[in-house]
DNA sequence: TAAAAATACTCCATAGGTATTTTAT
DNA sequence: ATAAAATACCTATGGAGTATTTTTA
């Protein structure tokens, strides 16, 4: 499995439309027919049901759907945070503190950190 | 960006070793580094620091490695969340409760079922 | 019958292999 | 000097394109 098939397969659940995915990902409706059977195929599993006028998401789809657009969206924060962390690599905060603020403000501080920076 | 190449960094960032990640991945050692440096030039991010005896992580490295592992793991729960909905499509569960319940019995089963099939 | 997806085939981009060079200790 | 990654180059798998057929409402 490869990252352009969960791409196409939430063009397609998006436009639930072959051909209109195909044009927003800029390639041509049996590629992509193409790479979605391959996607159902090794996931064993029917995830768009195809009629004549309309293509709809089974339910399996639907979870699927779900799962592949926090799986795309944690990609992006992931790279995202990795150019952070690599910027970031040369100015490395410096923090100093004395022994009264370790338990309540350093904590706090951190905290806020990770939420503002999550993985890091 | 494909999953590939992510298999292929954790595969390095697990060994060290661009040869034996090679050996593990069933893959010979130049397109390795190739998508591993592809990769980095996509991210604009060093992950590994390459030295004459050892490879070592960078500071964006071992972050998007931590994501990277999760990212992988959690297309693996997609597809098993998929198939045990393709599979039970057939047999949906049905649930019939007296109001009582709502409040304490209900919220308890439905709990300890999304913990059992995350995404459902 | 018409609109849309599936097939058939062709081509080429790129993933992957082999041979070799470079590099760092 | 040597072990390991990078580079150069070639091959071939499979992703993508065009033309066409099949399907179903």
């Amino acid at each position: 499995m490869e990252l352009r098939q969960l791409r196409y397969f939430v063009a397609v659940a998006e436009e639930l439309h072959f051909r209109r995915a195909a044009a927003a990902l800029h390639v041509s409706q049996p590629p992509l027919s193409h790479q979605i059977r391959a996607l159902e195929t090794e996931m064993g599993c029917t995830l768009l049901k195809r009629t004549r006028r309309r293509v709809e998401l089974t339910a399996s789809g639907e979870t699927f759907l779900r799962d592949a657009r926090s799986l795309l969206a944690g990609l992006d924060g992931a790279v995202a945070t990795a150019r952070r962390v690599e910027a970031g690599e040369s100015g490395r905060l410096r923090v100093d503190f004395v022994g009264s603020a370790l338990l309540s403000v350093v904590p706090a501080i951190v905290h806020g950190f990770r939420e503002a920076r999550p993985g890091v």
